[in-house]
DNA sequence: CTGTGCGTTCTGTAGACAAGAACGGGCTGC
DNA sequence: GCAGCCCGTTCTTGTCTACAGAACGCACAG
């Protein structure tokens, strides 16, 4: 008999909730796969580790680092290329622009970032702050766009990067826009690591912090990301809608500090989001 | 015995120029396989069907489209959701944004962009006219960066879709930088298509055209692509490196015409590559 | 309560995929 | 200039994977 892997509880607490919470109708399935296909495993391998590896590989690089023979890399990385995800250049190996393609139409679907786009821009040129549109995605924030300032500081994330909720301005804006048990589902699955000293790792302590930005409709980050890295944001709802969404602005404490940020691109910040809200509900 | 699928003397041309040009020491290989992992295929089948779809699918769709039982589906499409490339709403798929990090980590890496990232939202801003970076990918004329005027008009390309490099302004000038045997290369191995009237069909027209190109170090396009739209360009080398692109600017020809296209926007566009070239070459 | 349509699980089997050996071309150093 | 090495590619063989299809369970509709 196959030997089901473990999904704790996820399955049941799916259901309860849809029965409990009408409104959320929508709902992230977040369960560990049962069958999985190993080639299309060792692919993404391959592809990830050409993308982390600042220097085209090789196949005999690539087959020590993956411990997979020589041959399986070559008839992947063949794959690959056949479908236009790996450049081959003088029998070195490097990842195409394809999945640019692939992650800009998707990107391109999703209504917040249409409507959202340009206030970024105008935000980021007006206040000269770096600017980030964040979405919810499977238990991760997610930053779609990143306006940044005309010079100086650029943040450490990329579009599309997997971040953590608990850690930034604009991921505790999205938790606070979430139902409770949403909430605690995500800080089930996520484990608070800390990054920084000023990390909230207690989830009780994290949950009164929610409180009080769900109320301001404001969140801050004070380095508990990145040292020294601060932060201001504010939810984008679309009620009848699935995604969630964030506004926010960061950087360097030294640029980011105390009225100037609490009032001046504070309210940059809730008045840009207002407009985005007017622009996707709107029309 | 196994027979060779057909790979129409590439293999030859390659160590044809590597003989004959010293100067070209890096060479884009694109004979068609002989191996392919059908799994992999399968995978990337189903995350591009998702993408091109606009609205999340089901399993038996998919399943319906590609013409693969739904278990197939369903074991691929587990597999890409543990990997965070699809994303699993109440038993509908869809693309996730996880090819949106590795694209643009992948194009994090292209010195090219970094140097005139700026530059070109600096060019966007003060002309107010659409701003493109291209960069050449096997055959291909890829847009690695974007810079849209501020109101109206955007491009119907996205960042990261492969464009054929003979209708349009940017691949033009990137052809034009390529060496003689390495434009036949590409001519062979891209069919002439025609999307309007006023595309050029003729390998021997175009050459020509390129010779002018060369001579001026500016391409224009008018509406060879896109009915209506044109554009200049030209190109940004890296003699040392890898890496061909250039810069240009596009838009609807009621915008751009006469001498302000042919002066003013062009003036801009040749100084901004020179900007670019030296923060390239200088560090 | 029955019927339909969907996603998921399960199972047998055909055949694809991985491993490893062998090939061949390019480079280096003697 | 030749020998040795390294690396990418080809090819073959056996195994275990990944596919098709059936069965299941759930939800919703009539």
């Amino acid at each position: 008999m196959y030997v089901n892997s473990s999904h704790p509880a996820s399955r049941s607490s799916v259901t309860n909730r849809v029965l409990r919470v009408a409104a959320v109708h929508t709902d992230i399935v977040t369960d560990t796969p049962n069958y999985t296909i190993d080639a299309t495993e060792t692919s993404l391998d391959l592809l990830e580790t050409l993308v982390e590896s600042a220097a085209p590989m090789g196949v005999t690089a690539l087959a020590d680092r993956l411990d997979v023979s020589k041959s399986v890399v070559h008839n992947h990385l063949s794959t690959l290329r056949a479908r236009g995800y790996v450049v081959k250049r003088d029998s070195r190996y490097e990842p195409s622009l394809r999945p640019l393609d692939i992650g800009s139409r998707t990107r391109a679907t999703l209504p917040v970032y249409q409507a959202a786009r340009h206030h970024l821009d105008n935000l980021a040129a007006a206040a000269d702050e770096t600017t980030v549109l964040f979405v919810l995605e499977a238990q991760s924030g997610v930053p779609v766009y990143i306006a940044e300032a005309s010079e100086g500081w650029s943040p450490q994330f990329h579009e599309g990067e997997r971040l953590p909720l608990h850690v930034n301005a604009p991921g505790k804006a999205i938790l606070a826009s979430l139902s409770e048990d949403r909430v605690d589902d995500v800080l089930d699955e996520t484990d608070l690591v800390a990054p920084t000293s000023a990390t909230i790792t207690e989830p009780d302590e994290l949950k009164t912090a929610l409180r009080g930005v769900r109320d301001d409709a404001v969140a801050f980050c004070r380095g508990e990301q990145y040292e020294g890295i601060v932060g201001v944001a504010t939810p984008v709802t679309n009620d009848d809608a699935d995604t969630v969404a964030a506004l926010g602005v960061c950087g360097p404490v030294d640029r980011l500090s105390g009225r100037y940020l609490e009032e001046d691109i504070t309210g940059q910040v809730l008045s840009t989001a207002k407009s985005i809200q007017v622009d996707l509900t709107g029309q």
